[in-house]
DNA sequence: AGGTAAGCGAGACGGTACGTCCCGTCTTGAA
DNA sequence: TTCAAGACGGGACGTACCGTCTCGCTTACCT
């Protein structure tokens, strides 16, 4: 199971109560009346919405030019997602997509997953949704919570699952690649190879000998 | 806009919004001539939005309801700052202050004021401001220059001038520390003083190991 | 915007913006999709507006006070009228209304016609709107035009058609009563009965005898 | 005495109390000590409002475009006219000017006066203003009080004393002419001569057969 | 075959914030 | 004092999106 389909179906179709009255989440399509749903719906608005953010930032994007783009009415997408948000954390995992299959062993397999992870990132669409996001998750929990499932934890998972390294740490080494990255490209429009093989390096080191370092001058 | 100025343009020139213009930079004072600015609106506003962004998120904060704050009309917030972003890196450079002088040797003194770099992000005014800044420099490099002149130049300046070590490799363990700090913080809600010094230590021990680290398993 | 104009203009021809389109015309109510309009709305802005007209001039009414009058979001009623004068022309016209019918025979009926509209302009709301819309009419074709087809237009028709008077003598009438009950009040603040008959009469009698009168001392 | 002359001066300095603590009135230069006012600013700036007038509508012209145009501080304007509408009346004054002099005797000359007053007011410059003003006299009675001792009274008044006529009624037609020729041209954008002509007659006519007139069908 | 329940396109709606414009006042320094 | 210059408080403007709602129509499944 892709993490894509890990993240489109979630682990465990997590009804916490995304939305008031409706049903916007994705998966609970469980209801057998009325007219089903078109089923290219999903991956159309997706797609527009990664494609517009791939140009302007995440802000800029509105929900009509969304709709508009993927040919779709404004409520058929809020039918699905209750906020931009929600639809933004989709968008995200769909774009990311998975680390490509390594049958190296532990290390370098490794660093190549956390170098694939910070390639991605530096892609426009990729970043400015993720960025966007982080803004927003600054107010909202739940998003936080979205956000971890169905970003970093999938990846997180992978790591630990096949090359046995723990959890917590890998965390930390996603949150300094990610945020080092966004950071520095939000500072400086853009980030050299050299500096995205060196804050790998960092991370990787961390990763292999325990997150604390002595320091001798 | 002065009369000479208008002599020169023509009168009729631009039919309408005389005084439209706007000089907004802070700095600037140049003029002599009319009445000056007053003194304490800079310090007032900037405060206002310290304290409002930290209750709730940058987005989340009104020009309108900085103005009430600080009570000050919008249009005088607007005469300085030409949007709520240059407002925001103002804000987030006064409310983050200089680093506390260190009279230790080397390398204690760098990790400490890294530390305290790191401190300070954690803080719910200037992270609010940060995440919010950084969200809107994807879309605009002017932004970006200036936050980088404010906000990090300093910073990175200090300690090269004080304890030699070479600017980019700093502008990187400030890029990892922040962007690691706020990315967690935006993914788990909080990140803990365990995490905190990992990220310090890492970011510190590339500095003075160079920032390229060999990895072997 | 429909989803085919969309593709006709093509994805992103316009890069923000969607939905900035309007169809102000309250009458054109073609569209057959979508929701319909609430259509107790252009009543109580309507009504809204004449009422605050009543008690301070056309300029002192904000758009906002009309909307918290009419309970009516502000969005509504720039979506229906694109300024403030197209709805105050629609507020004018609601409010004149008809004149009464009347059975008499020709002068005497078109004596009173004219009399009814000489005596309606008195009231603070047609003035204040009328005063107000012949200060915007100076520098806006169109509004002049709106002004002539909803205001003028009607009662020069009724009176044509009902007692065959020449219409450009008849338009000219109206402009002379309208015009100087509208002017006294401006000057004096107010005018009495006998000078409103004075004005009438005049109208009327050239009305009869022809616009063009030889004077001799 | 001119009729400028008796506007500029006042009929009798009139200090009814327009403007709070300030000494907003042209004339009473009285002050002995500090620095003189330029003599020059009172003209240039009432020519400056006459000329912009000209163009735009008296809404559209700002305060500072005339300032800029006179190529005086708005303070210099703000110290000598307390409103915009204060400073309208003066400069509507000045540009209607006197109807030329006349030794033909009582009706001719009487017909001559009030066609040159309508032709006057179809002049883009004075009847912007006029409706400017009479729009603001709706709601300032001060404002009424001045522009009727400024522009109607010197008018009536001349008239009287030279072709001995009761003042009341020369008000009556004075009211005519200007609201229908100006509400005319607010309607249509445009006054025919022969309509002109026309309104003339009909308010002469009145003035010399007295204004009520019997109508038989 | 008809009924029922939901999906869908379209666009109106309430609401919030924006950044601009202009008014009339004020505060400085120089004349 | 006047004047030039321009900052200031205040109020309204018209626009842009958000997320909700309400229509009429369509499309499946279930009697």
């Amino acid at each position: 199971m892709s993490v894509v389909e890990l993240i489109v179906r979630g682990p465990g179709a997590s009804p916490q109560g995304f939305g008031g009255r409706r049903r916007c989440d994705v998966a609970d399509v469980a209801s057998r009346t009325g007219r089903p749903r078109r089923a290219d719906v999903e991956a159309a608005v997706l797609d527009a919405t990664a494609a517009l953010v791939g140009d302007r930032a995440y802000a800029q994007v509105t929900i009509d030019a969304i709709a508009a783009r993927a040919v779709v009415a404004k409520t058929t997408i809020y039918r699905r997602w209750s906020s931009k948000a929600e639809l933004a954390v989709d968008a995200l995992a769909r774009t990311l997509g998975d680390p490509p299959v390594d049958d190296r062993d532990g290390a370098t397999a490794v660093r190549a997953a956390v170098g694939w992870l910070a390639g991605r990132v530096r892609e426009p669409d990729v970043r400015h949704l993720l960025v966007g996001l982080v803004d927003e998750a600054g107010r909202d929990p739940e998003l936080r919570a979205r956000l971890r499932a169905r970003i970093r934890d999938p990846f997180t998972q992978a790591l630990c699952e096949r090359w046995e390294v723990e959890a917590s740490v890998v965390d930390l080494v996603v949150d300094v690649v990610l945020g080092a990255v966004l950071h520095r490209i939000a500072m400086s429009g853009d980030i050299g190879d050299g500096d995205v093989e060196s804050v790998v390096d960092l991370a990787v080191h961390a990763l292999f000998r325990g997150p604390t370092v002595s320091v001798e001058p």
